[in-house]
DNA sequence: TCGCGGATAAAGTCATACGATAGAAACAGG
DNA sequence: CCTGTTTCTATCGTATGACTTTATCCGCGA
C-alpha cells in the first residue's frame, strides 16, 4: 500500500531505530504477517536478523506493549496480542493501518464510529465556539476551496477543519478521536479515484453547510448536517470499496 | 486518592521495575506534580535519585511516549508532553487518573462522551447481538442483583455489563471505548456515598430497562434507555461532585 | 547585527553480564 | 501407566559502561 500520510499526531520517531524497529513489528502485527499468538524473533535471534541491539528492540517492545499490540512474559516470550487488545484508536495504530491493505470491515467500523461521534461533536462545537474557534474552521475550509481537489494542502485542510471542530468542544477526551476520524477521512480520500469531481464538489457543499450552521450557533443543524456530511462520505466511499474488487472479477473473466 | 480500581486491560506489568517507574512517572504527570514542560529527571541524574538503571527508565519513558504523555529529544531532555497530545482514551492513562483528586470537568467529559457513545453502541448490540452476547450481559445483570450496592463483585458486574454490550456491536473500534465507559462508571461510584441505596435501585431499574430493550431487539428502544441510565448517572455524579466542594466551603464558613 | 561553527549535554545505541522466572523435561513415587 | 515434584534451561528483566548521534547553546568572525 505504502500510502505515506502526514500523520502529525504520531508518536514514533522514524529517525531512531528503535522507531523503525517498531514500525516495522507493528507494520508484521497489523497486516497479520505475525499472526496472533506467533513469538516475535527471539530478542538473541532477532539482532542477527536485522543487526540491531537488544537495547533498541526492547524499547521497540515496549512501545508497542502500550498500544496493547504485543504481550511479553519471562520465559514464555513475546507474543503478538490478540486483536481485541489492540488500542485500535491510537493515532499511530491507525497509521499503521495505512500500510496494510485496506480492510472494508474496518473502515466502515470506522465510519460508523464517526457517525456516532462527529454530528455530537460539530453540536458542541457549533454551541461553545470561540471566536478563534470559529476563524480555525474557516480558514481550513478556505485551504479546502482554494487548492485543487484531493491535492495534499487540499487534504491537509479537511482534516483541519474535522480538527478544529473537534477542538471547538473543548471537551478533551473527545478530541482524543479526532485521530481516527482523520484516518476515516484519509482512507475515503485514498480510495477515490483523483478525478472524481463530482464527489469533490458534493463534499465542498456539505462542509460549507455545517460551516455555516456553525457560524450561526446552531447546535441542531450543525449536528444534522455534520450526519448528511459523513454519510455522503460512507455512501461514496462504499461505492469505491466495492469498485475496487469488481475490476478484479472483471479481469479474470 | 489511591483507589485501587482493578484496571483489567492495563497494559503496564506493575511487578517489573520498569513498569513501577511508567507508573510513577506516570501519576507525577497526570497529577500535574510535573507540569506540562518540565523535564524528567536526567537519566544519570535519575539513577542517584531512585536507584534504577538507565534501561529501566528508559524503557518506562518509552511505554509513556507512545500514550503521549512525554516527548524525549536528544540534547533537550525528555520533557511532560501538553496535555492535548496525551491519549486520555487510553486504558492506562484512564487508569492513572484514579490516584489523582477527581477532576470535575475530566468527568463531566467522559460522561459527555459516553452520552454520545453508549446508546449508540446499545441501539446496535440490540440490532447484531447473538445469542451468547446477549447471556453475557444478562449474566453481568444478575451479578449486579445478586450481591450487594457498591460491592466489589457489584462494580465488576456493572462494568462487566457496559462492556458486553460493546462487545455484541461487533465494532473493533468502538469497542476500544469501553475502557473509558468503565473509568466513568468507576469514577460514579467511587465517588457515590455507599448507602445511597436510593440511587442504585434507581440505576438497577435501568439498566434492566436496557437489557430487555436488547432483548427485543428493539434498536431504537435501547438507545433511548441506555440514553436515560446515562443521564441519571450523570446527574447523581454531579450532585455528589457538588456535594464533596460543598462541605469544605460549609466548613470554612 | 547576523550567520556560522564548534563545544556540549542529553538521548540513542551497543555489548556484556547477571538475575529471575516460568515452562519443559526428567525423574520419582504411587 | 499416571501424577506430582524437582531440576534444568531458555527467555525476559535489569544493570553497567562505553561509545555515537543529535540538537541546542554560545561565542566567534564577517
Amino acid at each position: 500500500m505504502q500510502l505515506h500520510v502526514h500523520a502529525r499526531v504520531t508518536r514514533l520517531n522514524p529517525d531512531r531505530l528503535f522507531g523503525q524497529v517498531a514500525h516495522r513489528l507493528a507494520v508484521a502485527i497489523i497486516t497479520g504477517t505475525s499472526p496472533t499468538g506467533a513469538l516475535l524473533p527471539n530478542e538473541d535471534d532477532l539482532k542477527d536478523e536485522i543487526s540491531v541491539s537488544r537495547t533498541a528492540y526492547r524499547e521497540a517492545v515496549k512501545f508497542l506493549s502500550g498500544k496493547g499490540l504485543v504481550e511479553a512474559r519471562p520465559k514464555s516470550g513475546t507474543r503478538v496480542a490478540p486483536r481485541e487488545a489492540w488500542n485500535l484508536l491510537d493515532p499511530d495504530v491507525l497509521a499503521w493501518h495505512f500500510e496494510a491493505d485496506p480492510n472494508e470491515k474496518f473502515i466502515r467500523d470506522l465510519f460508523e464510529l464517526r457517525l456516532f461521534v462527529e454530528p455530537s461533536a460539530a453540536r458542541l462545537a457549533a454551541q461553545r465556539r470561540s471566536d478563534a474557534d470559529l476563524e480555525r474552521i474557516e480558514a481550513a475550509f478556505r485551504g479546502m476551496v482554494e487548492n485543487p481537489p484531493y491535492a495534499e494542502p487540499t487534504v491537509s485542510a479537511d482534516l483541519a477543519f474535522h480538527e478544529a471542530i473537534f477542538a471547538a468542544t473543548r471537551n478533551p477526551p473527545l478530541q482524543c478521536l479526532a485521530p481516527a476520524v482523520s484516518a476515516t477521512i484519509q482512507w475515503s480520500l485514498f480510495l477515490k479515484a483523483p478525478d472524481d469531481q463530482f464527489f469533490f464538489t458534493a463534499s465542498l457543499i456539505d462542509h460549507e453547510r455545517v460551516l455555516e450552521a456553525i457560524v450561526r450557533r446552531d447546535g441542531d443543524l450543525a449536528a444534522a448536517r455534520m450526519s448528511g456530511l459523513v454519510i455522503d462520505s460512507l455512501n461514496s466511499t462504499l461505492r469505491l470499496l466495492a469498485g475496487r474488487t469488481q475490476p478484479e472479477a472483471a479481469r479474470n473473466a
